[in-house]
DNA sequence: GCCAACGTTGGC
DNA sequence: GCCAACGTTGGC
């Protein structure tokens, strides 16, 4: 049985709140405090072994920063159920969870940040989400093409 | 800090 | 089920 091949993924965070130097001191992550439908819709349909990219939002310059890889899917978010949280939902049930997760580990930081910028000018809006006016999705799917085209332009990682 | 563009909530 | 009011996101 053939192995299923990767699917690519964009996934926003704040530096202020969670950066990409976070990540590389912890590992891994567990990608919480989810709260739109459609962005966990996007994480339930990632599969082990997709990679995603980390993006820096509502920062000077906001752009993707580094790379990571799905380690597990489909964990309960426990931040829901915790009345101290922000992320705190009364209406979830620990029977019928309604927010869950998935665990992303560190790949790397590249050199240089792709600043959302530079992503207008090389890339179209119908050949990347972000790009749609108005895209307030803090997790997202990249076309294939489209990730390898950015590994390829961002070169190594630091 | 502004505000456009969304998503969610809740009265009806 | 509609939709006004409200809350949030996130670039600028």
């Amino acid at each position: 049985m053939a192995q299923q091949e990767p699917s690519y993924w964009l996934m926003k965070s704040e530096p202020n709140a969670y950066s990409i130097d976070d990540l590389k001191k912890e590992g891994t992550t567990l990608w919480d405090g989810i709260r739109n439908y459609q962005a966990r819709n996007f994480m339930r349909s990632m599969k082990i072994g997709d990679k995603a990219f980390f993006y820096h939002s509502n920062c000077k310059p906001p752009g993707i920063i580094g790379l990571m890889k799905v380690i597990d899917i489909g964990l309960v978010d426990p931040t829901q159920f915790n009345p101290n949280e922000k992320y705190y939902d009364p209406k979830s049930k620990q029977e019928n969870p309604r927010w869950d997760c998935a665990k992303m580990s560190y790949l790397g930081q590249f050199a240089q940040i792709l600043s959302l910028e530079e992503l207008r000018l090389n890339y179209k809006e119908n050949e990347l989400q972000l790009l749609r006016k108005g895209n307030r999705l803090s997790i997202m799917p990249i076309k294939k093409d489209i990730a390898i085209d950015i590994i390829n332009k961002l070169g190594d990682f630091q």
